[in-house]
Order: C-alpha cells, then sequence, then structure tokens
DNA sequence: TGCAAATATGAGGATTGCTCATATTTTTGG
DNA sequence: CCAAAAATATGAGCAATCCTCATATTTGCA
C-alpha cells in the first residue's frame, strides 16, 4: 500500500492545498479537451508551479488519473455502502439498489467529467487493473448482502450475479450519460428491471 | 467513407500481402506484450519494412488499431446477422440470442487478444467514438428482430432495449475473460438469462 | 528500353513524459 | 538569532516515440 498516489505524504498544509489544486485543475482540463489532452507540463503551468514540483507530488501522469479516479470511485463506494447498510430484506434491497442507480446515474449526469476520467483510466493498463479491483469490491458488498437474504442459495452464483450486476450497471452509466437524455433515461430503467429481477431471482 | 483504415488502398498484390503482414504482426505484439506496447518502429521492423513504409499503409498508429478492431468487430457483426437472420419467433430468438452469446463467448476464449485490442481501442478518442458506432449498429440489428416479433411495443424502449443488451453483452465478455474460466461461464450464464429474460418481456 | 508513376527508405523534426543537478525555503539545534 | 541541515522548488535537458519529407528505388507501360 504506502503511498499508491501522492510521491511524498502532503504533511504540511501547502502540500494538500497544492496536490488539490493539482487535482482540480487536472480536473479541468479533462472536462475541456478530453482525457487525451492532459499534460504534465499544462497542468504544472495552470497550478503555477514547476514541472519538477508536480513530479514531487506525483510519481508519474498516472498517478494523477489514478487519484482522480480514486475521489470518483471513494464517491460511489460511500453511495454504494450507504445505500445497502440497513437493508433486511430482499424487497428492501431491491428498493435500495433502485435508488442507488438513481443516484449513482444522477452523480454521472451532473459530472460529465467523471466519463472522461474513465477513459483516462481505460487508456492505462495499470490502471485498468485497480478499476477491475474496485469492480470486485462493489461486487463483494453486494453479494456480501446477498448471502445474508439468501443463506441458501449457491454462494458461487450469489457472487458472480453480484459482480455481473455492478460491472453492468457501470457499464450502462457509462452508455446512459453518451446519448441523449430520454434515451439515457430508458437505458437506465432496462438496466434497474433488468438487475433487480435477476437478484430477487436468486 | 473512402479510406478510413489504409492510406491508399492496396490494390497490388504486394501491398495487400504487406497489409496483412502489419496486422499479423501487430496482433502478435498486443498479445504479447498488451495494447500499450505496440510500438510503430518496432512495428515496421518485425514486418521487414521502413518505417515510411508502415505509414503509407497507415496514416497513424491509430489506424492500425482501427484496422485490428474493424476486423473483430466485421467477425462479430457477422455472427450476429447470421445468428439473427432466419428468426421468426421469440422463442427461436431467445434460442439464436442464447447460441449467439456462446459464439461470442468461444470467440472471445479462443483468441484472448481480442480483449487487447479492445484496451487498444479504448485507448484512443477517436476510436473509442467508432466503437460506440458499432455497439448503435449491432443493437439496431436486433432491435429490427424484435419491431417483427414485437410490432405493439414501444419502438423507442425497443431501440433502447436492444441497446442496452447488446452493450451489456460486450462487457459481460470482457469481464468473463478476465477472470477464471468457471466463473466466466457462469457471468456469461447469468447474463444470458438477464438478458432473454429482457427481451421476451418486451 | 526508357520514362513516369508508384513505392520504399530512414534521418531527423516535433512533442511529451520525466530526471537531476542546482537553487531556494523551511525547520531545527545551540 | 544564526548557521547548518532538511525539505522543497526549479527548469534545462534527456529519452522515447510518433510521424514527415526529401531522396532513392522499383514497377508498370508505351
Amino acid at each position: 500500500m504506502a503511498e499508491p498516489q501522492t510521491r511524498r505524504a502532503p504533511t504540511q498544509k501547502r502540500s494538500r492545498e497544492r496536490v488539490d489544486a493539482i487535482l482540480a485543475n487536472a480536473t479541468d482540463m479533462i472536462a475541456q479537451a478530453g482525457s487525451d489532452a492532459l499534460r504534465m507540463s499544462e497542468l504544472a503551468q495552470r497550478t503555477g508551479i514547476s514541472i519538477g514540483s508536480l513530479y514531487q507530488y506525483f510519481p508519474d501522469k498516472s498517478a494523477v488519473v489514478h487519484a482522480l479516479a480514486e475521489r470518483c470511485n471513494a464517491e460511489s463506494r460511500a453511495c454504494i455502502a450507504e445505500g445497502l447498510a440497513a437493508v433486511g430484506s430482499m424487497e428492501a434491497l431491491a428498493d435500495a439498489f433502485g435508488s442507488l442507480i438513481d443516484t449513482y446515474y444522477a452523480l454521472f449526469l451532473a459530472e460529465p467529467v467523471i466519463r472522461d476520467i474513465w477513459s483516462a483510466v481505460q487508456a492505462d493498463g495499470a490502471l485498468r487493473a485497480m478499476e477491475a479491483e474496485e469492480s470486485r469490491r462493489n461486487g463483494a458488498l453486494l453479494a456480501a448482502r446477498l448471502r445474508m437474504l439468501r443463506p441458501k442459495a449457491d454462494a458461487a452464483r450469489i457472487e458472480a450475479t453480484a459482480l455481473l450486476v455492478m460491472h453492468l450497471g457501470e457499464a450502462t452509466m457509462r452508455l446512459a450519460v453518451s446519448v441523449d437524455r430520454a434515451e439515457g433515461d430508458r437505458l437506465v430503467e432496462a438496466y434497474k428491471r433488468m438487475a433487480i429481477r435477476e437478484l430477487t431471482a436468486l
């Protein structure tokens, strides 16, 4: 573990502010020109620091993208954990899952840059693996609830279903925000129907 | 249309052979070292041609990846078109769809490099858009059949469902080939159940 | 055969991630 | 309060890589 994203732990206040400024500027750049357009030299210039200082905080470009992705992941992880926290029945799970998807979708719509950050992640081999891990973690979260609610069901099947449902949820979001709003809504609705039916059928 | 992937149309036999050799070597390189490791200079060297010649056939690196992806897309497009060709009832559609997925899955398992080519596509902004187009085309193929079989159903909903089912099929494949075989099989089975249920419910 | 068009070549221009020797600022110890 | 040491900042420049273009070679054709 150690320090996967920042080179030196930003202990001083100035350091933390600087890391925040770097990430904010990186987000702006990606939002404005797409994930392909993130240039380390420009990022340093925008932040008002030298290229060397930028590399003092982030060991490489990948780490900047990683940090951005980690923020998104943390946010959605929190959504998921909170949404599933107090679920005690299959009906409650279906409801919770449905509003979870709605929240997640709203988040994607409100922050279109999330999609571009995802693209940036996909462009980097190491980060793709990290993202797969994240998917698996979210699947495990859902699987844990399902095992509680369906103690008789086959554990492996629960595991696979939970992973699939989460993974396809992400895929649906990315598709939904890339089409016009009305169709995006229909896609999300269809996904919710499918997913909830599959979960309750376990 | 014109010539989206090769700079000059390979009219002479030598040219066609050369293009094939380039693509074969590109496939090998991606298979061996991942999609990040495709170097134009190395590709030229392996093929036994100069870097300049390589650029005579492909306007840029993106075009090489595009050509590879186009081959995969053509193959799966053919699968889909063939599989859905003679479908006359909803039951037949369900069957056809099921074995379509099986075929597609087998293709992915047999050619793991397909996944890496997909990664390479994702790493390029323009190619991502191309891939979205492809997804939409496949969705349209399925939607056409569905409109025949369900003339009363809402066209927009059919459209959205078909697109979603196709898109999630691709997402499922990518996930399934990245985990161990037994779990991959379970994921594909779960997806088939979900998708067929959603289609027949239209 | 001889000329024109097509094709091949690879040195080098341009871009960009990243390093490292040096300079500056901050902290610490007396 | 000062000097030494530690931490941080700087940006010229290295290395890797994509791609161009002026030149050389090969091919097709009259």
